[in-house]
DNA sequence: GTGTCAATTCCGACCGGTCGGTATGCCAGT
DNA sequence: ACTGGCATACCGACCGGTCGGAATTGACAC
């Protein structure tokens, strides 16, 4: 209870100002405990970006792979992915805000792992799009990389812009994306 | 010749260890100079940042004008467009990568600054979707906010994956992006 | 060419304050 | 009696920024 309010708040606060900007002590003012407690539940500092970044990319993976495992169609495929990331950017936004900034703030080991999570994501979806091009269901006027890229880059880019009491939903948003995608990879 | 050394070498360090983790004491010591002599050219710490920024975007926004007032076709201007973001980020890399990372960590007043001139770039390559769209030499399957978040998602995510002596040049990456946002496009 | 003086450019010691992290111990539950 | 779960007090390191003054430069008179 005490380590996932202190977790919620970090989140919060280093989305807000930024993970150095952000002291132990205003993650603990905030949580209603000390720095004992913080101290209790994590080595360092560095372990409340780990765990943020690890929680967030393991519910992502798990959503993946769930999506991958219905074995349905290319152009359906990529839009469930493309749905999935809008989803839980837009539920986690501030989390992926944290991701895309501080990313090189861990020490090497730390950011080794997360990377080859990170890595595993980027290449199942390359992986989706390049088959689909070699078969001919998809166009190959990019390369995967460069539309995964695209993707991707949309859904980092949305803690910037995106509202949630806005015009558009998350889930519009990301169907939008993927009549786009799916439009310029018509063959 | 001091200023500049200093503005360098400032956009260097914030790359690699971002804006707060980087000490004054360490830019002036990398340029080779002293803290005296920063702060003689330099009222504050934030003060690097900003123009880090501020010639940044002050460039793009002279390449994007150059390409508009050439009036060509709403395709031809937009791939002129993508390749000028790739060419300038390529070239800035980490000055791109300090500005996509580090953007809130200046005061209101400073920051609105900036903000205005990034306005006036997002909406220029919006209106240029848009009026292209209402006369229907573009197809609409998505809004110009999310095409235009999907090109700029791209060119800040560079900075993460794109490498100079890599086999790809930006010229290369950006004709593909243009190539497939088009295609996106064709009605 | 040379001396003069003022402005510009820069030095480096120093300051108040904050930071991440630690040492110690209280206390409720078992 | 012992342990997990915290609070409290504190430390050494370091930070952004200041300040008095030392060099360096440039304009101008002679």
């Amino acid at each position: 209870m005490v380590r996932e309010r202190i977790l919620a708040c970090a989140v919060e606060l280093f989305a807000a100002n930024g993970y150095d900007a952000t002291s132990v002590q205003q993650v603990v003012t905030r949580a209603g405990v000390t720095k004992g407690a913080l101290y209790h539940y994590f080595a360092a500092k560095e372990d409340l970006l780990f765990e943020i970044y690890h929680s967030l990319l393991t519910d992502q993976l798990a959503r993946l792979d769930a999506i991958v495992a219905r074995g349905a169609d290319p152009a359906t495929t990529l839009r469930e992915i493309i749905r999935s990331l809008a989803e839980t950017t837009s539920e986690n936004s501030r989390a992926v805000a944290v991701f895309s900034r501080e990313a090189s703030r861990l020490d090497e080991e730390r950011w080794q792992t997360l990377r080859a999570e990170w890595r595993r994501y980027q290449d199942t979806v390359r992986g989706i799009i390049r088959d689909a091009q070699e078969a001919g269901v998809f166009a190959a006027y990019a390369s995967p990389e460069v539309i995964s890229w695209a993707i991707f880059g949309v859904n980092t880019s949305m803690p910037t812009w995106f509202r949630p009491d806005g015009p558009k939903k998350a889930v519009e948003i990301a169907d939008e994306l993927a009549d786009f995608v799916l439009a310029g990879l018509r063959p």
